[in-house]
DNA sequence: GCGTTCAATGTACCT
DNA sequence: ACAGGTACATTGAACGCG
């Protein structure tokens, strides 16, 4: 018989070294099946040294058969590395366990040049070789498995054929489950050894909420037990959660550890284990870690739950009681005051399942278009997800997949920007090109297999030379990542214009939209991925190529805009910020695009635009009214919300009513509301990164100093955190005078600091254009003056 | 000994 | 653990002064 699923997970196993494929889906009648595939015998390749004879080295392992007993048959075959065509041999290992194994024995044979491959995992190896997509449709000839394996699905089928791709755009009805947790700890961060789990709330995408919630003996056991037995009777498909990966489950299974308890959430029995690129397995659904795509949202500057809940509009941050970690257990201890920390809890599973709803169908196409399973490829770095588009595409032209070298780090030069013009500017158009390094390798064929090394001679079909830097590259045949980026940009349009048929509300709209920004993500990486040293396909003079040519390119295109007589007042890398004439400048996008062969159009126009004399810095008007602000202190996450918002105060001012006085007076009235301590203390709080583990650091920098009281009172930090703090008074050194928000009050808070480092700082930033200083700023204006005098008549 | 200067360090941004 | 180009705050050592 012949089934239709879609993929959701993927496992395999091995017994007595034969495996099986674990294909864990959803059929086209809504049951959920496991297709297992015992017929995939897997191999690496062994690329045999020129001078050597494949079939001679390919006999000469097989004879070997005692020291390799699971290879079961070895093939030479043509392949390409690097473009170069290779002989290879194609070595058939019966378990996959051991392909690593017998891949570094080989590699010692004499007429072996290197062994490739042989680090593609099994899952992923059938995954490619079949054409079988995550989060895709398949068909597949099966029988139904007779023998009782106990997992937890409808049906459990045996694949007797490969499973075939099936073009699908919908997407089957999963079940979502969310989750979130508090566990009670008087001390910093809980410990799984001696906290317990107090909350766990949970909501499905059916509608249902639930809590379990322990009793004042605070025995987690039976919350436990509860929660484990009904993830098993709703049975999801999807679990969502925010932090999981790194948190919630390793906390969960050694409390369960502990309490002598199974974790028994997956569909197959197994505990849920930490997998490739940190992510947490659960056999047989789908573990999504939201906060593994916060990095999509780079708006979002502290990445908590309840922000980017704020940001996509699930819940309004001022519509919640916020609970800190340091509050729980007090919040906990008191009966009337559990009941909101009860409710803050059901929220945050409630922010879950909206963060859930705005973000699972663009994972789901991501994980399609890359190839990874839905639970690893949040968590695989954008590298990772461009390298594993790129294997699947190289596997269909029979490119070899390099293995991962360490290569030395050498810098290149990149792209050019240009000095702006200080000041207002009326009219200003911003031309952009689209995609342009994307759009620069497809032209000039750069890829790693066409690029002619020094000293090689100049092939027949001719060469694109790069400017300044020289690099080579062989204009025919299509390199690698062209026939890549050229798919990728067609299908992106394709996408998008069957959006067009769909309205905006419609599920198709949605899916589709998830799918072009999942393409556009993948094209916007490759030229990065290019210049990675961290890449599989590695090679600088690709990614430098590709800068050289463009700054080529915006250099030309400046050239022709002075030509016409268009003045040009900023650009960067692949912009340009043009006095507006109509004419002129949709003349000038025709010419360029004529030229170059690079599509360039008018982006935005900025009815007044404001720059100082730094670059990328900058702050538009748009004609709706709106502002776009670029680089400033406003849009940064490190600096005081009360300096941002002054700031953005400021730049409001100045565009819309061009008056810098007006915004000056604004900036006194701030100063003055801060020293009355009418500001919101939360908006003093300063948040940086910790971008190295805290002993790595070289200077005594503030954060790093409220970081080391954060974990002198018990709490966690790992490189990657950011670190909230305040700048009381006191003397000495600035990271002498800083503590964690949550340890200081407002009283204990140096305001002057806010004053001069933060606030005056971000005004004069904007105001010094119009000959405003710092030292006008601090002077008191009219109207404090004349609160000074009542002040110090009543004595105040 | 003390204030000033400046390179180094560190973070976050732009395209 | 996608790239290079850029701005800016703070640290801490070197420097200059007397």
């Amino acid at each position: 018989m012949k089934i239709t699923f879609w993929l959701l997970d993927v496992n395999y196993e091995v017994e007595n070294h034969e495996p099986e494929v674990w294909l864990w889906g959803v059929d086209t009648s809504g049951d959920r099946v496991l297709v297992i595939d015992k017929s995939f015998l897997t191999y690496f390749y062994a690329i045999v040294k020129e001078g050597y004879s494949p079939v001679k080295l390919a006999d000469e392992i097989t004879s070997r058969r005692a020291l390799y007993p699971f290879i079961v048959k070895v093939e030479p075959v043509e392949r390409r590395f690097f473009g170069k065509p290779v002989k290879a041999l194609k070595i058939y290992c019966k378990d996959p366990d051991l392909v690593a194994k017998y891949a570094k024995a080989l590699q010692k044979l004499d007429g072996v040049r290197e062994c490739l491959e042989d680090d593609v995992r099994y899952s992923m190896r059938y995954l490619i070789d079949n054409g079988v997509v995550p989060c895709g449709w398949h068909e597949v000839e099966v029988e139904e498995e007779s023998e009782r394996r106990n997992v937890k699905v409808d049906r459990v089928y045996i694949a007797k054929s490969s499973p075939r791709f099936v073009e699908k755009t919908e997407v089957p009805n999963l079940r979502v489950l969310g989750f979130s947790m508090i566990c009670y700890g008087k001390e910093g961060a809980p410990k799984p050894d001696r906290n317990p789990v107090v909350i766990i709330s949970t909501a499905t995408n059916t509608g249902e909420e639930k809590q379990f919630i322990a009793g004042d003996d605070m025995n987690d056991k039976p919350i436990l037990e509860a929660f484990i037995d009904y993830v098993q009777r709703f049975d999801p498909d999807v679990i969502v959660g925010f932090g999981v990966n790194r948190q919630d489950w390793s906390y969960l299974n050694e409390r369960c550890k502990r309490l002598g308890l199974r974790l028994s959430v997956d569909r197959a029995g197994t505990e849920p284990h930490t997998s490739v690129y940190g992510h947490v397995s659960i056999t047989g659904r789908a573990n999504v870690d939201l906060f593994d795509y916060a990095d999509e949202f780079p708006d979002v500057k502290v990445k908590t739950l309840e922000n980017l809940a704020d940001y996509l509009g699930v819940m309004k941050i001022e519509d919640r009681v916020l609970i800190e970690d340091v509050e729980f257990a007090s919040y906990w201890d008191d009966r009337e005051k559990r009941e909101i920390l009860k409710r803050f809890s059901m929220e945050n599973t409630r922010c879950i399942m909206g963060i859930a709803n705005a973000i699972l169908d663009f994972a789901i196409q991501l994980s399609s278009l890359v190839g990874l399973p839905l639970d690893h490829v949040g968590t695989a770095a954008v590298g990772f997800r461009v390298e594993w588009f790129l294997i699947k595409h190289a596997h269909k032209i029979g490119e070899l997949v390099p293995k991962r070298v360490e290569q030395p780090y050498r810098p290149y030069a990149g792209a050019i920007v240009l000095s702006p013009k200080p000041g207002l500017h009326e009219n200003i158009a911003v031309l952009d090109f689209a995609s342009m390094y994307p759009n620069i390798m497809i032209a000039y064929n750069l890829s790693p297999d066409t690029y002619v090394a020094p000293g090689e001679p100049t092939p027949p079909c001719g060469v694109f030379e790069a400017p300044e830097v020289r690099h080579r590259f062989r204009k025919e045949p299509p390199g690698f990542y062209k026939e890549v980026l050229s798919y990728l940009i067609d299908v992106r349009g394709v996408i998008r214009a069957k959006m067009k048929e769909y309205p905006p509300d419609s599920v198709e709209y949605r899916v589709l939209d998830a799918r072009q920004k999942a393409v556009k993500i993948i094209t916007n990486a490759s030229y990065g991925y290019a210049g990675w040293i961290g890449a599989r396909w590695y090679m600088k003079p690709v990614a430098e190529a590709a800068t050289a040519w463009g700054r080529h390119t915006i250099l030309t295109a400046i050239k022709m805009a002075e030509g016409e007589g268009l003045t040009v007042v900023y650009g960067d890398t692949d912009s340009l910020f043009i006095k507006y004439d109509p004419e002129k400048v949709e003349r000038l996008a025709e010419k360029i695009c004529e030229k170059l062969g690079l599509e360039i159009k008018p982006d935005k126009i900025y009815t007044r635009i404001f720059f100082t004399e730094a670059k990328k810095r900058y702050a538009g008007l748009l004609p709706d009214g709106r502002l776009d602000i670029v680089g400033l202190e406003v849009i940064r996450g490190d600096w005081a919300a009360v300096a941002k918002k002054v700031q953005e105060k400021v730049l409001e001012v100045v565009l819309k009513e061009q008056s810098p006085r007006k915004a000056a007076r604004v900036v006194k009235q701030f100063i003055q509301e801060l020293r009355q301590r009418k500001i919101p203390y939360r908006d003093l709080v300063i948040w940086k990164t910790l971008t190295k583990s805290i002993d790595e650091y070289e200077v005594k920098a503030p954060h790093v100093a409220a970081a080391r009281m954060l974990m002198e009172k018990g709490w966690k930090l790992a490189m990657g955190d950011k670190v909230g703090y305040v700048v009381v008074s006191g003397s000495g050194r600035l990271y002498e005078r800083v503590k964690p928000y949550m340890f200081a009050s407002y009283d204990e808070v140096d305001v002057e600091y806010y004053v001069t480092n933060q606030i005056v700082p971000a005004a004069a930033r904007v105001l010094e254009c119009f000959g405003i200083t710092e030292e006008q700023l601090l002077k008191a204006g009219p109207e404090e003056e004349v609160t000074r005098k009542l002040t110090d008549f009543f004595g105040g």
